[in-house]
DNA sequence: GTCCGTTTGTGAATGAGAACTCAAGCACTA
DNA sequence: TAGTGCTTGAGTTCTCATTCACAAACGGAC
């Protein structure tokens, strides 16, 4: 292994062959090679190597990767080996169903804070948790809490970004559009557009008497 | 303009271009210079420029491209000139949550049907529609549906892509994790894996004294 | 200990996409 | 009608990502 920038690409696949490797670890497999790998993920063997071959190495030839000891290594290449505590900015729809969702736990991901606008939802208990106002967002600092879930319209987007930044925010997961947010953050910000991918759904719908051409 | 495959990343960004001018259009704007929506939209003058002409020549030098006139070219390339039907597959959080979101409307798309597997949810009405039986899902076919949203649990969502492959289903939105999905199917389907995003955002973390190098 | 089938790790080749550049085109002015 | 200031469209270059291909490494059989 040399040194070497990681792709994003690359990273973004990692947490797929973590979840991968836990399914086959719970199932009590306790070798599995990048062949078999690629046939479950529906990514290309080389690819899966490569991208390993980047944090170092963790197969042995002719046997394959160990499930548990991968596992354990991707958790420490992408910072999961410790519990992370998340805030939710914005309980409507989205952010209700996504609170009651528990796919994250597995990763160590809990939301341990909710955040409003609305007066009314302000004060409630959820899931044990009691929504705060908005306003009280710089608390996020003193607890140490350094990811963050927005699911709030796009137009308070901007401006709440920028409160989580200066709550000591490091990490946000974006529901709202894209255009919404400051490109020339510091802080990492992964945004889920739901409305543009249903959108380009139907370019692919083989009607087309399409222009070009 | 000559003849091109085009990108996948350049299908990937009409959409928000289109959503970007529908912005401009509502305010009044008449026209608008690739690098004025470049600051918009946070992608590059040049990028927004290439991908356009694949489709054609729509702007005029010195000028720029008219607001009204792209977004109905762009309207005509997503195949979103018609209004669409889009069947929804779960109602659970993330399909409650998505069903009550209206930011779909302006492009035309429309969930018109609902199906479940809960006997308590199937015959429920909600936002009119009557929720019904997963069984009847070939009856899509005969509605003429073409699109779906897959928001069911891991477990069942190949059998049940499966099932739409056969009513008829030609794009799907799909929720569950990646490798739940036949990946040599000819239906499109855009996956959206809010779990694997938001497990890789602690990797962005600045602590991490890391493993590599 | 040696041979054999398997699988890894990685440099090199290929492919895809983004960014750069600039000639050609249009509006506006005088 | 000629000049000026922008802006587009697209050929070229550059960067990034995927795929290929193979030597080296290992387990197990004998
Ligand atoms: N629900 C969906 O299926 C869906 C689909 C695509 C995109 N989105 C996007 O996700 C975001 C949320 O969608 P939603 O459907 O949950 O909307 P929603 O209106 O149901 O919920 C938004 C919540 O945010 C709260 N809020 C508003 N301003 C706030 C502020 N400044 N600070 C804190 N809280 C504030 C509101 O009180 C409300 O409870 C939107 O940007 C939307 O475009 C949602
Ligand atoms: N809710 C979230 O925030 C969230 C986040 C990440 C991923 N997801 C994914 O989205 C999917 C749905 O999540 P959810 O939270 O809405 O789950 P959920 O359990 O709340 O809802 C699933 C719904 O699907 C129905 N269902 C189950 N099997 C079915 C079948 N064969 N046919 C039709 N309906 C069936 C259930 O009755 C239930 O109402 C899951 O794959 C989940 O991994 C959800």
């Amino acid at each position: 292994m040399k040194f070497h920038r990681i792709p994003d690409e690359t990273v973004r696949r990692l947490p797929i062959y973590l979840r991968g490797l836990l399914l086959l670890a719970e199932q009590g497999r306790e070798h599995v090679s990048s062949h078999e790998l690629a046939d479950i993920l529906h990514i290309k063997g080389p690819q899966i190597r490569k991208d390993l071959s980047y944090f170092g190495e963790f197969g042995t030839p002719g046997v394959g990767y160990g499930t548990k000891e991968l596992s354990d290594c991707l958790r420490d290449i992408l910072n999961l080996n410790c519990p992370h505590k998340v805030a939710l900015v914005g309980y409507g729809n989205l952010g209700a169903a996504i609170l009651r969702y528990s796919g994250f736990r597995s990763y160590g991901l809990k939301i341990t804070a909710i955040f409003e606008n609305n007066p009314r939802k302000i004060g409630r208990i959820v899931q044990n948790i009691r929504i705060q106002d908005v306003k009280e967002i710089s608390s996020l600092k003193r607890k140490k809490i350094e990811l963050a879930i927005l699911a709030i319209p796009a137009e308070s987007a901007r401006e709440v970004t920028e409160r989580l930044e200066q709550a000591g925010i490091l990490g946000i997961l974006n529901f709202a559009p894209s255009y919404c947010i400051d490109a020339r953050s510091k802080v990492k910000i992964i945004t889920i557009d739901i409305g543009m991918d249903l959108a380009r759904l139907p370019y692919y719908l083989p009607i087309k008497a399409e222009i070009a051409g």
